[in-house]
DNA sequence: CGAATGTGTGCATAGCTATTCACTCGCCAG
DNA sequence: CTGGCGAGTGAATAGCTATGCACACATTCG
C-alpha cells in the first residue's frame, strides 16, 4: 500500500491550503512577510497533512547542515560520557544536531570522513587522539574545521583543546611528596595517547625538580583491569613504591582494589593515589580518589568557541587549566 | 579569501577532466557502465580537486538518508554506554549513520521531531523511555520506524524491545528467598519507567507466589545518589530488611556503600544484594554485586530486525531474556 | 486626484546527483 | 553489404525549498 508514499512537500500543502509554494515556504519562515490569514490557511493545511519542512534543499544550496560529527573510540570510559553529554547540551543550545560516528583507530577514521564530507557536516570534534598526520592533512584538505581534543597534531582547519597535562603530572608529583610519599610509581595510559604521555612526563619532571628518584613504572591502558595488572607488577618487586599517579581515574580504581584485595594495602595509609578525570565514581566511599578535573564543560565552551572561528586559520590551541581535588586518597589521618 | 567558497560538484571534476557530469557520477557508482580510462581521467581529477560526491540529492530524491536518530535521557548511567556503544557498531555495519539526540523530556522530544522528520532521518531509536502516548501518536503520524526499549507504548509505527523485567523480578525473589532472605527490600526507580514499574511488580509478585510478606520500598532513582538515599532510608526503621533488589546497579553500589560506610553492615553477610544490568562495575571487587545481564547485544540485534519490517505494521514487541549473574552478593560462605 | 509607499502574493530559479533516454561507434553475423 | 548488438557517452530531468524579482492592490499624502 505504502509502496512508494512520499512525505508531503509544500507544494501538497500548498495545492490543499490554495496558496503558492512561496507562500507555505515564508509561513514557516519566521519574519517573513505573508499575511496572518494565509499563515492560518497554510498551518492548518500543513497540520492536516502532517507537513515537515524538509531540510534538504537549504543544505544542499548553502552546504551548511547544522549538524556536527563527534567521533569517539569508544563509550567505556565514563569520562566519554561527561564529555558526550557536555558537547550533547553545547549544540542543542545552539540548534546544531551531533552525528556519533565510534571509530576503531585513526585509519577507520580516513574512511568515514569521505561520508561526513558527503553529508556536509559544518565541523567534527574529535574527543578520539588522532595521531596520524596524514589522517589530519586528509580532513583538512576537505575545509572542514575540526577540533581535536587533547591531541597535539596542527594544519590549517585543525584546532586543539587540551588540559595542561604536564602542569597536572608535575602538581601530582607535588602533591604526593607533600602527603609525604617516598617511593613513586605511575601507573601509564595507552602510550598512543598524547594526553598519557604529557602527564608521565610533567610527573618525571616535577620529581626530577625536587630532587627525587625517577617513578616506578607499570601500565598502558585507561581501562580497570589496566590498573589492576600496573598493581601487580608494581608491587611484585621487593622495592614497593608508596605514592602512586594513574594517568586516570578507571585505572587507579582498578590499582585501590588489587591493592586492598591482594596485597592487604590501603590508601592512603599504605600507598597514596592520584588518578585523573574526576569522575563521580572517584568520589564513592570505597575509593575517595584525589584527582584532577578537567573541568568538562569548560574544555566544550572552548571547543565550540574554535569552531565558531570563520576562517581555516593556524593552528589554534586552548589549554585548560586542571582543578586538583584532594580526596581521602592522599590524606593520611 | 573564502567567503564563498563550495567544495566542488561532480560538475567541477566533469569540467576538469574533460567528460560529462554524466560521466563522473558513473565513476562513483559501483557496477556502472563506464570505461577504465574514463575512470581513471575521472578519479584523478576528483583526487586533483579533493572532490567527494554530495550525498544530499540522492536523500532528496529517495527520502533515504541512511541516519538513524538515537534518543537518549543522558549518559550517566554505563548501561546507556553500553547500549550507544552496541548501536554504534550495529549501525557502522550496517553503513548507516548514528544521529545522537538528548532531551530532557518527552516534551522536548516532541520539538526535536520535527528537526529530525526534516533530515529525514531512516528511524528513530528511543533509549529513553516514551511515556506520552500523544508524544507516540505524533511520531507515527510522519510515518518514521521507532523502535522503543524498555518502553510499553503502541502505534502504528512503533515498535519495542524489552527485557522481561517482570520474570526478572520473580526470579530476584527466588534467589534472594534460596539464599536465605526473610525480611525483603525493594530500592525502586524512578516511577516514569516502565522497566522500574514491571521489576517491582515481578519482584512483588514472586514474594507473593512464595507465600513471603511484601517488600519494604525506597529509592525512586536509577542513580547512585537515590540508592544511597534508599539504604538510609530502610535501614533508620526498626525493621531492617535482610534481602534487597535494586532497580539498577548504580543504585545497588549507592545502597552498598552505604550500609558498609554508615550502618558497617556488609553484603551478602549482613545483607544480601540484587542489581540490574550487570555493569562492569558490579564485577570490581567493593562490591560482587549479583546483578541481571540484559544482554544488550541481542537487545540491539532485535532493535535493528525490528527497524528492517518495511511497512508500518502494528506493534511488534520483543523480549529479550535476562540472564543472572551470581556474585559475592547473594551468596554466603 | 495623482503619486508614492507599503503589503502580500506568485513565478522562476539555484543547488547537485543519479538515472533514463537517445545517440554514436565499432564489430560481428547473416 | 546491412541489420543488429553491445559498449560507452552526453543531454535532460526529478527531487524540494528559499529567495529575488515583478506585479497587484490598498493606503496615505500632497
Amino acid at each position: 500500500m505504502s509502496g512508494n508514499w512520499r512525505p508531503p512537500s509544500s507544494t501538497d500543502v500548498a495545492r490543499a491550503a490554495g496558496v503558492s509554494q512561496s507562500a507555505v515556504s515564508r509561513a514557516f519562515t519566521p519574519g517573513a512577510r505573508i499575511a496572518q490569514a494565509t499563515r492560518a490557511k497554510v498551518m492548518a493545511a500543513a497540520e492536516a497533512l502532517g507537513y515537515r519542512p524538509n531540510l534538504l534543499p537549504k543544505i544542499l544550496q548553502t552546504n551548511r547542515s547544522g549538524i556536527v560529527a563527534v567521533v569517539v573510540g569508544g563509550f567505556y570510559n565514563p569520562y566519554f560520557a561527561m564529555t558526550l553529554e557536555a558537547f550533547s547540551k553545547a549544540l542543542t543550545a545552539r540548534g546544531l544536531q551531533m552525528l556519533l560516528v565510534r571509530v576503531e583507530s585513526d585509519r577507520k577514521l580516513d574512511s568515514v570522513v569521505g561520508q561526513l564530507a558527503g553529508y556536509r557536516v559544518d565541523a567534527v570534534v574529535s574527543a578520539l587522539a588522532l595521531t596520524s598526520q596524514d589522517a589530519a592533512d586528509q580532513l583538512s584538505k576537505l575545509r572542514i574545521p575540526i577540533v581535536t581534543l587533547n591531541s597535539d597534531l596542527s594544519g590549517d582547519w585543525i584546532r586543539s583543546v587540551s588540559s595542561d597535562n604536564f602542569a597536572a603530572g608535575e602538581a601530582a608529583a607535588r602533591l604526593l611528596r607533600e602527603r609525604g610519599g617516598t617511593r613513586f610509581g605511575f601507573v601509564a595510559g595507552p602510550g598512543d595517547s598524547p594526553a598519557q604521555v604529557a602527564r608521565e612526563a610533567g610527573f618525571a619532571h616535577g620529581l626530577e625538580k625536587l630532587g627525587l628518584p625517577p617513578a616506578m613504572r607499570a601500565g598502558g591502558g585507561y581501562d580497570y583491569a589496566s590498573g589492576a595488572r600496573a598493581a601487580r607488577d608494581l608491587f611484585a618487586s621487593s622495592e614497593r613504591p608508596d605514592a602512586l599517579f594513574c594517568a586516570n581515574d578507571l585505572a587507579a580504581f582498578g590499582v585501590i582494589d588489587v591493592l586492598r584485595e591482594e596485597f592487604g594495602l590501603a590508601a592512603p595509609d599504605d600507598v597514596l593515589v592520584v588518578g585523573f578525570d574526576n569522575l563521580d565514581m572517584a568520589a564513592w566511599a570505597p575509593y575517595r580518589l584525589t584527582s584532577f578535573d578537567q573541568d568538562v564543560d569548560a574544555h566544550v565552551a572552548a571547543a565550540m568557541e574554535l569552531l565558531d572561528l570563520e576562517a581555516g586559520a593556524t593552528c589554534v590551541a586552548r589549554v585548560a587549566p586542571s582543578r586538583l581535588v584532594e580526596r581521602e586518597s592522599t590524606q593520611r589521618s
